[in-house]
DNA sequence: ATTGCTGCAAAAAATTTGCACGAAA
DNA sequence: TTTCGTGCAAATTTTTTGCAGCAAT
């Protein structure tokens, strides 16, 4: 059975304040303000099982190491500064993506990522 | 200047065949078929300088190494298959995309991936 | 003759794993 | 007390870099 570590529980708390896609090292800098010695193996560890579960997803963007967000969030996709590369949240989607596959393909899922200026730059 | 090397131009020629994006190990194996003894630090040294220069484009997708494909291939997309993993490109794409972006963000560009099964799946 | 490019091997960077100990249940 | 989870360090895996020699101009 799964045990609630505070190891376990500050990357989960982390992931659930995060308002955006955190870099692995970056749950360990948040999570291990809550539990100091906290070991990035540990990390890599949970978060690897968390994506195995659904209970996160990986949001991987070019040049870039891999991000994590929640994957109960909802389905949406994102949008990346171009200046300041930040990656924003965007909750819209657009539906009528299926018919753009060839024929004899099923669209199960989709993925999106907007690149431009966001609004401060 | 830039130099036409044996190396190169064979890396060149692996990634105009390839018809699908191609895993750095992938382009060693073919362009290692026209010359022999290619190391694997000159084909990253060749992708990188490719991609800064926009001869390539970077393909990525959560929990795979990065793709390269070429960047002239005009804008498209991407349809991964869930049962096979096999990259397909997708020639049409959607293009009311830039309404779905937050109020003052600007859309500059963007990447789509299609999940599902494959024509042969 | 220059000097960019390559192969090799070592170095970095990112992620995974083995193992003994500590802590949930 | 049982055994899962953790920290640490070592091992992998992927990518980058230093350097001496080769080759394109």
């Amino acid at each position: 059975m799964e045990r609630s570590t505070r190891q376990r529980l500050a990357i989960k708390e982390a992931m659930q304040n995060a308002g955006r896609p955190l870099l692995a090292q970056e749950v360990l800098d948040v999570a291990g303000q809550t539990v100091p010695g906290l070991g990035i193996a540990t990390v890599y560890r949970n978060l690897k099982a968390m994506v195995e579960d659904g209970t996160l997803r990986q949001v991987v963007l070019p040049g870039e190491n891999p991000r994590f967000e929640l994957g109960n969030h909802g389905h949406h996709h994102h949008f990346q500064c171009n200046q300041c590369q930040k990656v924003f949240d965007i909750h819209s989607c657009p539906s009528d993506l299926a018919m753009l596959a060839p024929k004899g393909f099923r669209v199960e899922d989709h993925d999106l990522t907007l690149y431009g200026r966001c609004k401060d730059c």
